[in-house]
DNA sequence: TATGAATGAGTATTCATTCAT
DNA sequence: CATGAATGAATACTCATTCAT
């Protein structure tokens, strides 16, 4: 591939990942795709086999990022405890700075087996990342503790791409309290004690 | 409403729920809904303005039925470890006896208003049940705790929705493991010591 | 079927007729078709599949009508001469009569299964029709005369098609000449004598 | 033209008369044409004007290739019924040994002036080359005995083109077939008198 | 109320053709 | 001469919605 069209084919995903992201996948336009990627509407077609290809594409380029950049900053990270308030600042700081642009990424073509079982394994894969870092604490259902780990993030994520108010150090203070809460459990946040909880558990 | 009417209103809302909820907004037509909810095709618009007031309306019934059921189970629970344990015993068998029909619920119209102020407020409402009760406990931060347990909780569902071999009695489990590393938080599920934990994180 | 419907039905097979006879498969829009038919673009498709499945009913309402016509006519026609020359007849008027319209019928979808096997099967009836004519004057090879016949038919009836000056005489002319040929040979039409012709051929 | 160029020109022609004669002019695409010639699609464009002047030639050469041998063969041939069998000969086998790619040749464009005169032309030729034989032996109407024998000819050519058990030996019975009853007309054929038969017709 | 025949706006995709290299 | 990346016109088909009955 020529380095034009390398350039052009990052083009194209670029005006997708910007459509795709704000309008979902059945409200955007392959003509808007073409248009804003500076290029004709067959273009698209010499680069992407057709609509849903493309958006697989993007699919794929947005959560290998997400994924690579994880595991760089995880590796130049210490303690567990560190360990876990990187993947906190990363899932959230990841979704503030794409906000423009990813807020309703989770619009996607609804029957498409490919896609199913991508998000599947990127989901596995976010999840073996958080598990590899549970296990050096010894963890006993890290792949329970890491979803609801994943899960947690994932919705005070919400509150960030929605509320246009939304600080970088709010995000800050989101990432530690995020970690801090999955550490230390509800217990620690409050005042009362919880004499009826069950101990240990 | 005379009760024939209301009758058809319901089928329309059953035969909607099940569609869109299998197939999303997108990918289900009007006259399949009404095919399935036994009338013909122009009817549906007697009793819905068009496709995105029903999706809108059968998106109401069932976010105020997961309300409803969740607070009349709370009215019925004592301890506050009690009540997270029903808060997440609701969501995941919510989810769990629907598994059918909501498997795709996710998939909405893109660009709805509406639809999206009304999810933010079933979302806050839902939060608010939630914050009610760690406000017994005297939580510092009810709400982003109550997300939190509700992104737990939501991620936890993912694998029944997918997974057909999921059991009842798998369903109570990650039930009490919500609950449990809720309030404990993950040190109570570790081997290792923490001490590298910032104190009272 | 209601009497609209079938009216409407028969209006679209009247304006497709008339469009691929004039312009072939490819070159007829179902815009067009509409458009003619008097109704829109999207009631074509109440009644027909798509453009194959309107381009089949048509040619099928055209061999059915000409195969029923020619039954009627040979059923009322008494010697073996005066059959084949109600053949010839049938083939020239039919297509002098619609010469407006069938010009160009030959231009078909090229890789259409079931058009291709509906043609040989017409081209069979035809052919069998014929068959039953000559086996009553005891010919040997049946078949292959039969398809001789229709062959010539078809050839003669070209001019017919594309010479605008064509009057009815001319066809009678071509009629009257067609069964003569079929019947006695070239033989019969030349001054010179065929001594060098095989006996008995 | 350099031999080079030659030699593109004539691949052009050849790979465009295989792919047209089995696809039809319709769904045949220049790019192929350019793929199985060995050359870029561009390339093409330097050769022939467009699609449609590419089937003109493609016609041309199989046409005029068709009748210089025939006229070849008749040049080489003796008596009129000689000729006759030449001609038949020459027709049944020219399909016979390109069954493989005109199956479907007479899928052309529709609406091409250009194409229409020049088979007309070609049908002309055909015919006084067949005239030509005819008038040796004094024929009163030797048009239209010609058209006759020619569509005699093209019909009995078909089964050749569809049905893949044809044998070299069907095609020579054939050939025989056709010149004895064009010669002798059906009542050579018969066994039951046509007593009711015009005499002299 | 209920129907369902009719509508027509809306869009992904193809492919002949061009032209800068 | 040769290339092949880029173009954009052109069209079948779908389906939400309407309205005469």
């Amino acid at each position: 591939m020529s380095s034009a069209s390398i350039h052009k084919h990052t083009a194209i995903l670029d005006a997708a990942y910007e459509l795709f992201g704000s309008g979902g996948f059945y409200e955007t336009k392959m003509s808007e795709v073409a248009e804003r990627a500076g290029i004709a509407k067959g273009t698209v077609y010499l680069y992407f086999k057709n609509k849903e290809d493309l958006f697989m594409a993007v699919t794929r380029r947005d959560c290998e990022g997400f994924l690579q950049q994880l595991e760089g900053k995880l590796r130049a990270s210490g303690s567990l405890t560190g360990k876990l308030s990187v993947i906190a600042a990363h899932h959230l700081f990841y979704y503030y700075e794409r906000k423009q642009h990813t807020k309703l990424f989770f619009r996607a073509p609804n029957n498409n087996p490919e896609l199913v079982a991508y998000m599947a394994l990127f989901m596995d894969e976010y999840m073996q990342a958080v598990v590899k870092v549970l296990l050096e604490g010894g963890a006993s259902e890290p792949e329970l503790m890491a979803k609801s780990y994943i899960g947690m993030l994932d919705r005070l994520k919400m509150d960030i791409l929605f509320d246009p108010s939304f600080s970088e150090e709010d995000v800050h203070k989101r990432t530690k309290f995020a970690a801090s809460l999955f550490i230390g459990g509800a217990v620690a946040n409050m005042n009362a004690s919880l004499g009826d909880l069950p101990a240990g558990q």
